[in-house]
DNA sequence: TTAATTTCTTAATCTAGATTAAGAGTTTTT
DNA sequence: AAAAACTCTTAATCTAGATTAAGAAATTAA
């Protein structure tokens, strides 16, 4: 198992002793989730924060009508879990599933806590992706009041610029806020070089 | 100067000595905000925390079009600030208005980096709050992708009892996410008790 | 490989909410 | 207390994006 994609992503918040490392790794649980599978499902109680080493995750709602509202996606890299659930271990809304074949690195909460407690610099590090991602979703929920579909397309395009390609449209429709009609035609008439 | 009140919202989550007690008091600067007065411009480098003792500040950004959008409201009690502008210190986008006279206590970014050197526990005080934070925000984005302008008026109405009543009409259109106009035709047809 | 399923596109029609405009309250300023 | 400046309401018209429908492409399953 390779673990140095993880800890590279660690230090570049904190920097950790080759002890602090191994007993941070000994703490993961490695899961390989099939193309379409759920790692969490709406109803259960989140006890998790999952980092994605390959493949990639989407995490979305399904409103009272049947549609899905994507979240957030998980890409290489990124880490992801249901913040509700798991922080107020309380049944979740949030579906997470694997857009297809996804290697992930799970930390569950328990451990996380425990981490918090005997590595401070770990409540420092979860402080400051806490932080980033806080003001990623400031800044999209302000530009879904006041940008166009166009302009949200585009944004999506450089916040997950490997993903624009790789995964189905709807996805990506179901992100900006828009019916996968709509986008397609937003392509048709503006996009046509993407 | 009183500071029961941000001592009994911090510790809803940490524990605090007298003496640790006396020096986070020691790093806070009080400041009493005009109606109509400006805490933040857009374009500055946001370099406080405020926590709101009195009053209410309200956090917006203007659109390329002149639009104002609603980020938060910060009635008694709440923190607030221009996180991606302190975090990143750069100018930042927000703007911070203070509603009506309003008593803040601010915590600068120096004094806060300092304090999670000097008193870990800090460091846990904040990265709850911002867990805390983010869900809001998230649910939020659902919201706005899930609900109509009517169900995101009930919502806000939940989150800011207090706002019902006291702030302009307007204010609360610029936070849902609808003009003013449309804003007022709901609540001629839908929500005459409120 | 064929059938079944899912995804994408195009096009016609529809609607939630925007825009524009103008009058009525309300608050603030002088 | 009058004038100026906001704020709220109502109503007509407009539009970005939704809905419905149906065929074409692409994936997946058998």
């Amino acid at each position: 198992m390779d673990h140095s994609g993880i800890l590279k992503n660690i230090s570049k918040h904190i920097s950790l002793t080759k002890a602090e490392c191994d007993h941070f790794i000994s703490l993961l649980e490695f899961k390989k989730i099939p193309a379409k599978q759920l790692l969490l499902n709406a109803g259960e109680i989140c006890k998790h924060s999952s980092y994605v080493i390959s493949g990639c995750l989407r995490g979305y709602m399904v409103d009272k009508d049947g549609f899905e509202h994507v979240l957030n996606f998980a890409p290489q890299d990124w880490w992801i879990g249901d913040m509700q659930s798991m922080i107020n271990q309380v049944p979740g809304n949030l579906n997470i599933e694997a857009l297809f074949e996804t290697e992930v690195l799970m930390l569950s909460k328990e451990h996380q806590e425990n981490l918090y407690l005997k590595i401070p610099k770990f409540e420092r590090f979860f402080r400051i992706i806490t932080e980033k991602s806080l003001i990623a979703y400031q800044q999209r929920l302000m530009d879904n009041l006041s940008l166009t579909a166009h302009d949200r397309y585009l944004k999506f395009c450089s916040t997950y610029p490997t993903l624009i390609n790789t995964i189905p449209q709807k996805q990506i429709a179901a992100y900006i806020g828009v019916t996968p009609e709509f986008l397609s035609k937003l392509k048709a008439k503006y996009l046509k070089e993407h």
